[in-house]
DNA sequence: CAGGCTTTGTGAAAACGTGCACAAACGTTT
DNA sequence: AAACGTTTGTGCACGTTTTCACAAAGCCTG
């Protein structure tokens, strides 16, 4: 049983590199790589050495000084982690354009999160079938999440019906919500909500555009283009 | 003409609410709202009203003590900050499920982004049309992105892609890219990079749903979960 | 089994982001 | 024109995240 007590919390700023991580270590492992050092790890997924240290000690002191880590066994201690032991079927509202694409995206359910309904308030989408789900009216959600024992919702309305489809979620039982849509929505107190919004994505890269307009104006031609690698971050969810 | 100067810089987290308070404000403004306080505005963002105000304070003094912000002129200077008084257009790489989504999806357009091409390495994709854009060879990427004058790039290939895609991009000119698949991208310095993740949105919430569960196993019923409205942030790019 | 080389794990410092609290500034009312 | 209520703009303290730097811990070689 368990020996592990209450593990320290983990920042959320960790928890969502961790993913990452574990992605960049199970493709390692496939091609045949069983161990890596922090050095290695960090290359691969952009940031820097001391953070994928850091960021794998809140796991436990998994690794071997002067050999690095062992990639199975941190792949699966990432995995238990994240919760990602089992399946964590996910309900889809919103069987349009995007609730189709997300429900015949494979990537979704390969990597741990099957689609175990999608529902829809059209009663001439409801009864189609799309990535092998059939549609079901908004008014059964609350069967098809407890049927299935799910906890995850996916927002993939128009913007106006994402709040109404929010609620519905939260009272069919669902914990957690990823919303696609750019509205904001309003969700009690210990749900947690994710956001993906292609448009904020997009102006955000926008603004460094004009800025880089801005400064090629302002100071004269400047810059060595010498190759070097990015860096990439990432985002919080509630609390 | 240019009247102002070099704007202090902007941080990265204010730069990725602006988009946020920016959708806001242009939907009060539709239905006739003319003026807003910082209270207002936070509380449809569902953020701080302080933090409202710091954010808007990098824009400049535009606010009225007492009164609040005048709607219009607020979009206005938002725009004029993250670059949105033009359209960019933005060439997208991989014409298969995401990126005929991603064609169709009149909320990218209708918000400053056109698609202002799509190319594909399948033969077999090239000249179909998708979203009312004909689909070119990747090997034409270079004319595509020169015709238009291009500097956003979509990467909506297969992951194993997606560096080959960058490359592609970076070589065609693009200067900022946002890649939507789970592949960490090597770029030379100076382009900006931007990612889209479904598989690790869901996966962070895994891990609070699984907090949740293991919580409530580790205590006995406890009263209400005190924690978390939503909250959102974002991340940065490239340098 | 000692000495050298490598790499982890982590304290401590620096950088960054958030939220409180309040003076300054504005409109309104008397 | 003074007193009052409202709301901005920001200094400051606090919390979080990143980065540095190095001792501790392991392997390997001779």
């Amino acid at each position: 049983m368990s020996a592990q007590r209450s593990r320290r919390r983990i920042p959320e700023a960790t928890v969502a590199r961790l993913p990452v991580y574990l992605r960049i270590l199970g493709e390692q492992f496939e091609i045949g790589v069983a161990n890596i050092s922090s050095e290695e790890l960090a290359e691969l997924a952009g940031v820097n050495a001391a953070k994928v240290r850091k960021d794998l000690s809140y796991l436990g002191s998994y690794g071997t000084r002067g050999v690095g880590y062992d990639v199975e066994f941190l792949v699966y201690q990432i995995r238990r982690e994240l919760g990602l032991t089992h399946d964590w079927p996910v309900v889809i509202v919103g069987a349009g354009n995007l609730g189709q694409a997300l429900a015949g995206y494979n990537g979704f359910g390969d990597r741990g999160f099957p689609v175990g309904g999608i529902v829809d308030i059209d009663d001439s989408k409801v009864g189609s079938v799309v990535g092998g789900v059939r549609v079901r009216h908004l008014d059964e959600i609350k069967q098809v999440v407890q049927a299935r024992n799910i906890s995850i919702g996916v927002i993939a309305t128009p913007g106006a019906a994402a709040q109404d489809a929010a609620d519905s979620l939260v009272a069919a039982g669902v914990t957690s919500i990823l919303n696609f849509t750019p509205t904001v929505i309003n969700v009690p107190h210990g749900i947690s909500v994710g956001k993906v919004d292609l448009a904020v994505e997009l102006q955000i890269l926008a603004y460094h555009e004009q800025r880089r307009a801005n400064a090629a104006q302002g100071s004269v031609a400047q810059s060595l283009s010498s190759l070097s690698i990015p860096g990439e971050s990432r985002r919080g969810a509630s609390a």
